[in-house]
DNA sequence: CTGTTAGCGCCTTCAA
DNA sequence: TTGAAGGCGCTAACAG
């Protein structure tokens, strides 16, 4: 049996609230009772449930990031590693714990519906999901991180469209016309409706509004590879395309640094040199992205401060304000591993 | 207001067990009343309370992960991603979620005080601690990961000081004597008492271990550099130790992968190449540490298989078993990284 | 199959 | 400064 509130009054002979107030406000109650109450605690191993305390108290003191896939999965892409590491800092400002939430029996509402949380982050969700009706029926508020702003749902994003068009028009000056695009695949768990990719869409049509303008046909003239979001899935993917008899690529688009990562090891292991033999851009510009050898041509999106903010705006509305949308910069980041296709 | 158990119950005419029913055991109600009761629940948003269901079911279905530094320091380590996917992976068996848990207001245990989660894992925490005492108290199981086995803690981990010892033994093989050590500062988040790094101290150790064997004295031949666990950390170690006029060592070895990376980024700023110029070697073989350029020579060492090993037999003792410690092997990997001194 | 009655452990009015 | 009583929202016996 544990040991509660009760017991410690019972044995320093005072009440409950006594004792809830040596804990909570020791001011209110005389220096003489604290002691003793505090003396009988210790002694006894005396710690507040937090869970109850929560009960009444409405803040468990945690803020819940709703993972659209299981967490070995989410974790392996180092971006989002960076977006953690901003909600952790805002976190840090009011003494919160950051709960990681996966799908639960591969149903994210499932999930956001037995979290104990105070305010909910999700990553890359639609307005139209039964996830918003359901946060909104818990009267838990929550923020979209890369997902759709719209009346209903508070969102903390980029332009993807126009960032990815500017990245494949910077390829397209290089003089790329045979192009291949390595696109996320969907994470498997979750239904349907919900599995669509906000972010893959809005850099798809952004790659097509540049190749449109080129005169390139997406569907006709560009190779697609549908990989997992993770080294090994750009590994895989660089092989696959590799190992084709047809003339290969000259540029590989990644949608994500960390398949282009992969995507540098396919090459290695293949003897392909980036970027002589082929060009490889990514997407994020996550801290390795400059470290690997060629440094990484990518489009930088500020992952820590889309974490920081998010976390920011949500506790600020669970505290009562109503603060807006936010909309970040991206940049074009040039580096070595892109340059014009050979024989140009 | 928010809606609760109650006046669903009164809407439907029935008890508020027999709503409770028709959330958890469906089995046991008609199918009559069960499609009433969720009728009306659904009209009206009803969602069960997760903290009040886990005020009496004594399961919030989260683990926790005690972490000795504030999120965004902790998470600039990749070895802490491994490990949490290796976690991750156990809460998806159990569908459970991970709770990362800073300290707070710079205390760990106020931290582990305020936690709501069935179970707890903590990093690099010695079994002297504060923190252990309040997790029995707590009756919350918890299992330390990088501690000490002990008889009131169980631990998973490896045997630092001989991993230390045997790549130390590699580098003296190689024929460096002009050594330095990179070393990794204590958090200064926590209290003196909590804040020794049971890790470093291991590895230090073992370090020393293969240097005396060598007659070298550590504290006088050795260059020694504290830093920060982080890519920066180590690139400004890095920039400090090769700006010196003094020779420079012909070996750096980094404590951990992550200082080595950014090690390898001030080599680059300065010239200086790798191994020809300076050897450097790594612990706990990350992912990016074959992908860099040269591949780094280090310890690998099972962070994903620690993290899940760590939280199966955290949730092992939740559910009332009684595993023992667990020692994980390590091994050397030699990659390009660390060479012969030049001029050998 | 359904309802009644008790708590779970704590905080918080309101009085004293 | 302290105490008594009530309630937070839910589940868990135990009846019926």
């Amino acid at each position: 049996m544990r040991i509660t509130i009760k017991d410690i009054a019972e044995r320093a002979g005072v009440s409950k609230t006594t004792v809830s107030f040596a804990f909570n406000e020791p001011g209110k109650i005389s220096k003489e009772t604290y002691d003793r109450v505090m003396g009988i605690a210790g002694e006894l191993g005396y710690v507040p449930d937090p869970v109850a305390r929560t009960l009444t108290t409405k803040r468990i003191g945690a803020i819940g990031l709703l993972l659209p896939q299981p967490i070995p999965e989410a974790l392996r892409n180092p971006y989002l590693h960076e977006l953690m590491q901003g909600i952790g800092a805002a976190c840090h400002e009011h003494d919160f714990a950051l709960t990681v939430i996966p799908p639960v029996k591969g149903r994210i509402v499932e999930a956001a519906r037995r979290a104990a949380v105070d305010a909910i982050l999700t990553i890359g969700v639609g307005p139209g999901g039964s996830i918003v009706d359901l946060l909104q029926k818990r009267h838990v508020p929550f923020v979209t991180i890369d997902g759709k702003p719209t009346d209903a749902t508070l969102n903390v994003g980029i332009d993807d469209r126009a960032a990815a068009r500017t990245l494949m028009e910077f390829v397209l000056g290089l003089g790329h016309r045979r192009i291949a695009i390595i696109e996320l695949q969907s994470e498997t768990v979750n239904e349907p409706e919900e599995r669509s990719s906000l972010v893959r869409d809005a850099r798809m049509a952004g790659f097509r509004d540049a190749l449109d303008r080129a005169g390139i046909d997406l569907e006709r003239d560009v190779r697609m590879h549908l990989t997992e979001c993770s080294i090994e899935g750009g590994r895989t993917a660089g092989h696959e395309l590799l190992a084709r008899d047809e003339p290969r690529p000259t540029v590989a688009v990644c949608m994500s640094d960390v398949v282009a990562f992969g995507f540098y090891a396919a090459c290695r292991e293949r003897g392909i040199r980036i970027p002589e033999d082929l060009s490889v851009t990514g997407f994020d510009d996550v801290p390795y992205s400059s470290l690997l050898s060629p440094p990484l041509t990518t489009v930088r999106q500020p992952g820590y401060l889309k974490g920081y903010e998010a976390a920011r705006i949500v506790l600020e509305r669970l505290a009562g304000g109503s603060p807006g949308h936010i909309v970040m910069e991206t940049e074009l980041v040039t580096r070595t591993s892109a340059a014009a296709p050979a024989g140009t």
